[in-house]
DNA sequence: ATCTTGACCGAAT
DNA sequence: TATTCGGCCAAGA
């Protein structure tokens, strides 16, 4: 057993629960979103335990598209949102979630993801480096 | 500080 | 396409 820090598995729930139906987000997107590159086996560990009906843990799936074992059901979840299947593993070119980012970012800005569900955004950080 | 575990990732084979 | 391997991170012991 893996245990999670109330801190980390906030951090994650905000960020799952603002990937939209239909849609998907891998591990380690998840764990961008959430302020921490790199932790994506961190954040399914906070899946792992995840209880709270609330928060749609069947939409993170591996970087290929394929599903976690140990989960069942997750598919079935994800077809009743219309996503389909290609080859055993989700169709990412149709259905990876690809949050907006402030075109400031892509050169290098630094943002934060902040709230949840459908108002959640990238806003740009106070600290950031003038560009 | 060091080690272990785990719904991970990505490149190499 | 599938497997292997090294590397990554958060928490605890």
């Amino acid at each position: 057993m893996t245990s999670v820090s109330a801190d980390w598995r906030a951090r994650v729930y905000a960020v799952v629960r603002s990937i939209p139906r239909g849609r998907v987000a891998s591990y380690g997107l998840v764990a961008m979103l959430a302020g921490r590159s790199g932790a994506a086996r961190a954040v399914g560990n906070v899946m792992l335990q995840c209880d709270d009906a609330s928060v749609p843990c069947h939409r993170v799936v591996h970087a290929d598209g394929s599903l976690a074992r140990s989960f069942a059901r997750q598919r079935e979840r994800l077809r009743r949102e219309g996503v389909r299947f290609v080859g055993g593993r989700v169709d990412l070119r149709e259905r990876l979630w690809a949050p907006r980012l402030p075109a400031a970012a892509t050169r290098g800005a630094r943002v934060v993801f902040r709230g949840s569900g459908g108002r959640s955004r990238w806003t740009m950080r106070k600290d950031s480096p003038a560009l």
